[in-house]
DNA sequence: TTAAAATCGCTGGTC
DNA sequence: GCGATTTTAA
């Protein structure tokens, strides 16, 4: 530990400081439950990075901790800048060199320190997605393991889920394999360990796992075995912050338990009921083990919820409460109960994007911000049809989770660049950009290469070197090589007389790469180009390449505005993405048996998927500050084919007395059909078809509502005008027409412009009504 | 080696 | 139904 904690700047205070007003009993608890382990349940919405905030600066305030000895750990960038941010605003200082951040920045930074331990050098790089399966792939041709039987991306997420359990390769038997990769998954992970190691690299996993390896180390002394690099960093932290303790997984929960086992004084924040990242590795019983783990902790849990109405948070309460396996929290309110849910059911995806758009238009006129909405679903091929529909009606609109900055092709590529002048040996980063931008280096001079460089063992650019002065490679394959290495030798040289961003574009441009994409006809190659731009704009601010090359890693984001960013918009993201926001008005598409709850979920996880599909379903409704409102669709087309859907069972459990049911559709033969059924609905966990039936009659019937667990649902239904033969309609898409048969409430038109089309009356109404 | 054609497959996505 | 990836042809 080189860097000695600096001594604190001023004297505790005498009194009780302002920063604690304000903040409510339970709150407050957590904020000044200084000692022993503390677990903060939070609610959605109950000032959750107030406390941690807070708890922060009054470790601080109160002398009990120098910012040096304080650890607090966060998922990602974006919190642990909100961290920081608001820790300076409270004790007004700047917070730089203090060790707040992500599980894998922290780890990073405290690996470095002690690389040599793990058998790398300080300036380890850190794979990303793209160099991780360029080495998988390698690996299974190499090992003769059928690629398409076995992809790439598969065999990663298994490394990656054992590397979440902190399992190494020596913890695990040949056999836990089982028949991946034709039962030869543990040697395959054992290589692409050692590949990394030859390669001085590691992936994101690594960062955590090494470093629980550096602190397993055991050194012989006089006074018996010990610990020595655990040791250090146990007496250095005090006090250890965690955020969002409910995704952590089973190697941050190691690392966690090793860091604190001196002190003790680990605080955790979470919310078991919005665990929904087990699918990458979370495990929620971290959180639900808390207190076992842990013992003596106290338990603190806030539950006064300050973004939500009483409505919304009644219809959240209702449907996770379904859910076994929770510690129990009751969010609440004092704010007023606001307009119930509402659950609106559509014939098909179309006319969901259509009623949501619509929705989003009046709230519009009613002077409602764009940015204050949001249309929340649950995955990605849900999207495009509500984009149609928003980019047809001009509304501004932002998608929320696309690809980071750092993972954009153009990105990585630059990066490649820097990091081949950085690391010569950084062969992946070598492969990537050999060939791009064209050189006429295929695949088969790049095979002459490889061999060499595997038979020498030597970095692909040495076996570059090294060949060019032979005739083993083609004469036009040689001469690009050639030069390329010629341009490196002279940027390197460079590296230490220029600035950076300097440097940077001298390398794009001499290495041809920014005429590429001036070439690209394609509309998104000038998007590209600003991106490296501000690529290099961004390397101002390091002092080392190295260092620039790691922030990129592992903190680096999407700059936060494109040309329009200042203007608000609507938000669309996944349920995943929307996790931690909070909007007006917020709108839950796609509520169908199968989208969701997610078929796959279910599938492949029994109870426990469909219960984390039920958190997400809570994350998003407590998303929303005044309304929430939720389609269901009849049909939807899936991958290209059409499906009859059944409404989620998530509907069903949204308790009656919060949710006010409607629908464009009008009475259906096919739900008229059924009307003699009875009222054996059973509980929530019924047949499908038995749930289907019950949120259509109370959605299409118009009947008295039907009782579920004991609460009416109200039902408003707009009643569909009855048609004559003869009739002008107007319809949406098809435009104006003429009735030419009735057949209870399917009508055949004769539309002016689109043919004849048998449609249900719902959807057309009386022409003189169609302004 | 590159460009066009065919095939695949398809939650979620931080670091 | 689409986009990414991979095979095939030139």
């Amino acid at each position: 530990m080189t860097d000695s904690p600096p001594a604190l700047p001023f004297d505790p205070p005498a009194r009780a400081p302002g920063y604690l007003d304000g903040l409510n009993a339970p709150q407050r608890q957590a904020v000044e439950t200084l000692d022993g382990p503390v677990l903060v349940l939070a609610g959605a919405g109950t000032g959750k990075t107030r406390v941690l905030t807070t708890r922060l600066a009054h470790l601080i305030v109160t002398g009990r901790a120098r910012p040096a000895q304080i650890l607090a750990v966060t998922f990602t960038n974006k919190a642990a800048r909100e961290m920081r941010e608001r820790v300076g605003a409270l004790l007004g200082r700047p917070t730089e060199g203090w060790w707040i951040g992500t599980f894998h920045a922290l780890a990073a930074r405290i690996l470095r320190r002690h690389a040599e331990g793990v058998g790398l050098t300080p300036s380890f790089t850190i794979l990303d997605t793209d160099d991780q399966l360029r080495l998988i792939k390698q690996l299974l041709e190499a090992d003769g393991i059928d690629a398409k039987r076995w992809p790439a991306r598969l065999i990663l997420s298994v490394i990656e889920r054992w590397k979440d359990r902190a399992l190494t390769p020596a913890r695990l038997k040949p056999e836990d394999g089982g028949d991946i990769a034709a039962g030869k998954m543990v040697a395959l992970y054992a290589a692409y360990q050692a590949r990394l190691k030859t390669l001085n690299a590691c992936d994101f996993g690594d960062l955590l796992l090494h470093v629980l390896t550096l602190f397993e180390q055991v050194e012989e002394t006089a006074d018996g075995p010990r610990r020595p690099i655990l040791e250090a960093w146990q007496d250095r932290f005090r006090y250890l912050l965690v955020d969002e303790y409910q995704d952590t997984n089973q190697a941050q929960y190691f690392w966690l338990r090793l860091l604190a086992q001196r002190h003790r004084n680990l605080a955790c924040v979470g919310d078991d009921d919005q665990s929904i990242y087990s699918w990458r590795g979370a495990e929620i019983g971290n959180i639900l083990r808390f207190e076992s783990d842990f013992p003596g902790a106290s338990v603190i849990r806030l539950e006064e919820n300050y973004r939500s109405t009483g409505a919304i948070l009644g219809a959240a309460a209702g449907l996770i409460a379904r859910n076994q396996g929770r510690l129990g929290k009751t969010v609440f309110t004092a704010g007023a109960a606001g307009e119930p849910v509402s659950v609106h059911t559509v014939w098909d995806g179309e006319e969901e994007a259509r009623w949501i758009t619509d929705r989003i238009e009046a709230l519009a006129a009613r002077d409602v911000g764009y940015d204050e909405m949001a249309i929340l679903v649950r995955a990605g091929f849900q999207m495009r049809e509500l984009e149609d529909r928003l980019i047809q009606l001009n509304l501004p609109y932002r998608v929320i989770g696309g690809p980071r900055f750092y993972e954009r092709r153009e990105i990585r590529d630059a990066l490649a660049y820097l990091r081949v002048l950085a690391q010569p040996a950084d062969d992946l980063a070598f492969e990537r950009i050999v060939n791009t931008p064209r050189r006429g280096i295929g695949a088969t001079s790049l095979r002459v290469v490889a061999d060499y460089a595997r038979r020498h063992g030597v970095p692909l650019t040495a076996a570059v070197e090294a060949l060019v002065a032979t005739d083993d490679l083609p004469a036009k394959a040689r001469a690009s090589l050639a030069r390329l290495m010629r341009d490196f030798a002279r940027w390197r040289q460079q590296l230490s007389a220029m600035a950076h961003p300097d440097l940077v574009r001298i390398v794009l441009d001499e290495s041809g790469y920014t005429a590429m994409w001036q070439a690209d006809p394609s509309p998104d190659a000038a998007g590209r180009l600003d991106n490296l731009k501000e690529l290099a704009n961004a390397l101002e601010e390091f002092e080392t390449l190295p260092a620039f090359l790691e922030h990129v890693s592992l903190v680096m984001e999407a700059a936060e505005t494109g040309p329009d960013g200042g203007r608000p918009m609507v938000s669309l993201m996944t349920l995943h993405g929307a996790k931690g926001l909070e909007f007006g008005h917020v709108f839950l598409a796609g509520w169908e048996e199968g989208v969701f709850p997610s078929q796959r979920s279910m599938d492949e996880n029994g109870i426990a998927g469909l219960e984390e599909e039920r958190r997400l379903a809570y994350v998003g409704l407590t998303r929303a500050k005044t309304q929430a409102y939720v389609a269901t669709a009849l049909r939807r087309r899936i991958h290209g084919n059409w499906q009859d859907m059944l409404p989620s069972r998530f509907l069903e459990e949204l308790p009656g007395e919060h949710v006010v049911l409607s629908s464009d559709l009008g009475p259906g033969e096919g739900f008229s059909r059924r009307s003699g059924t009875g009222d054996d609905l059973g509980g929530s966990l019924g047949p499908a078809a038995a749930r289907f039936e019950t949120a259509r009659r109370a959605a299409f019937r118009q009947q008295p509502a039907p009782v579920v667990e004991g609460v009416a649902y109200r039902v408003a239904a707009r009643p569909s005008p009855a048609f004559d033969r003869g009739a002008r309609v107007f319809h949406q898409k098809f435009g104006p027409g003429t009735v030419a048969a009735v057949d209870g409430d399917k009508l055949t038109i004769a539309f002016d412009h689109a043919g004849e089309k048998r449609v249900v009356a719902g959807f057309v109404v009386p022409l003189d009504q169609a302004g």
